[in-house]
DNA sequence: TCTGGGGTCCTAGGACCC
DNA sequence: TCTGGGGTCCTAGGACCC
């Protein structure tokens, strides 16, 4: 059976799960920052007409915002995670074959379904509605035959209120598809960025439309295969599978502005221990072992863009803490230079492969010695997992910890946290 | 003064092999 | 003067996504 994509996204939504459990933020322009509250990352429609871009950074924006009372928020990654697990599970049971692209995104394929449900537009309508009425978040959805034009249709859906929030492409007469296309930049199509758009522009490719007609061998002698496989997409030529297993990472990455400038080598290592007690957490959820490490630390990255950085092989593969810690923290006292304030630490893990079959045995800590690490990192991750984040962690990640991110505008942690439960009165 | 964080895939070029 | 052909693996850099 050929596949049938449908594409559901939450509108707008760190902004949206911040309303639902507090609807004063309804009606009037709320903007979610990034880490450290640094740029604007999500934006309620108000924000987005009153010009916040994107990546907008927040103090270029704040006297626009204070001008016309832009709730302003740092984000609760504690709450947008939980609410996105409870979208996933109610899409699990419209179709088992899913994909999650993103915390706020999954495709699904409903090929199976469609009959079922009295077609893709009224499956459409019973997805928005279950999600409105069990979790309380607003969600647009796009049907169609390929990946690229189910993100189209939801685009559509999004910007056209006559949809009704859903959009089935295959349901559209062909000259509707056509005129649709010809009203969409090409910037705005799912694998063209900010890069490409001029270039295709360049080349008299203004539309949606214009791409799905350019000539196929010269799309990808002139840009390669991804550009190529778009355009295939885009004629409704499925060119890309639903990706339904989550596949362990390649490589992780924890880092981190700080709060305030660190200049002096012991922070630095306390925040990279804590960073790469995190990696190390991600690590043994994918039930990976890290084969090498690599420190970074970040100067002035706005100004001379100065960057320390150096990678250390570890002596075997391993998922330990102490023994990332370790790791990071030597490396650390190479890099570091005396006199330079530091913005930004991070680690990378890489070299990743599958716990199950450890490379090199050769000065292994034996049998016996890789049980009690095995043990200990999974009481570690069992305690964390039950008492929240970082109830139980190594003394290396500091105590006072002063260069901790901004994050002065957090709402509670509404669904996660016991002593921050919502309360009705 | 102040600018996030975490990923993926593809390509080209070099090293190396027979 | 003139120097094959086919492959793999790795890395860096560039593009993209949210």
């Amino acid at each position: 059976m050929a596949p049938h994509f449908a594409l559901v996204d939450v509108n707008n939504f760190y902004v949206s799960c911040e309303r639902v459990f507090n609807p004063r933020l309804e009606g009037v322009p709320v903007v979610v920052l990034s880490n450290n509250d640094g740029c604007a990352v999500a934006r309620s429609n108000e924000a987005k007409a009153l010009g916040i871009p994107m990546g907008a950074p927040w103090f270029q924006m704040r006297e626009l915002a204070r001008r016309h009372r832009v709730r302003v928020l740092s984000s609760n990654y504690e709450l947008y995670g939980d609410m996105s697990g409870r979208v996933v599970a109610i899409l699990r049971a419209f179709s088992p074959d899913l994909e999650v692209y993103s915390i706020d995104e999954s495709f699904l394929d409903v090929a199976p379904v469609l009959a079922l449900h009295g077609g893709g537009s009224s499956l459409g309508q019973a997805i928005r509605h279950r999600i409105r009425q069990w979790v309380g978040l607003p969600v647009c959805v796009g049907l169609a035959p390929t990946k690229t034009l189910a993100k189209l249709a939801n685009h559509l859906a999004k910007r056209h209120p006559g949809f009704g929030g859903v959009c089935d492409w295959a349901a559209l007469p062909a000259p509707e598809q056509a005129a649709w296309m010809s009203g969409v930049g090409v910037g705005e199509i799912w694998g063209v960025g900010r890069r490409l758009e001029p270039k295709l522009q360049a080349l008299g490719l203004h539309t949606v439309r214009d791409l799905c007609r350019a000539d196929a061998d010269f799309l990808q002698a002139r840009f390669g295969v991804v550009l190529a496989r778009v355009a295939s997409e885009l004629r409704g030529m499925p060119c890309l599978d639903l990706d339904t297993l989550a596949e362990p990472r390649q490589q992780i990455i924890v880092s981190r502005s700080f709060g305030h400038p660190v200049a002096a080598l012991a922070p630095l290592q306390e925040a990279l221990a804590m960073h790469a007690a995190h990696a190390a957490e991600k690590l043994r959820a994918d039930g990976s072992v890290a084969a090498a490490v690599q420190v970074s630390l970040h100067a002035h990255p706005f100004r001379t863009g100065e960057r320390h950085e150096g990678a250390v092989t570890l002596p075997q593969p391993t998922d330990d803490t102490r023994l990332l810690i370790r790791a990071v923290r030597a490396a650390a006292a190479r890099l570091y230079r005396e006199g330079c304030t530091y913005r930004k630490a991070g680690v990378l893990l890489f070299g990743l492969s599958a716990r199950e079959r450890p490379q090199g045995e050769l000065f292994d800590f034996g049998e016996a010695g890789r049980e009690r690490s095995a043990r200990l990192m999974a009481v570690m991750d069992g305690i964390n997992r039950a008492y929240g984040p970082d109830t139980l962690r190594s003394a290396a990640s500091g105590l006072e910890r002063p260069w901790r991110m901004r994050s002065g505008r957090r709402s509670p942690r509404y669904t996660t946290c016991w002593e921050e439960l919502p309360v009705v009165s």
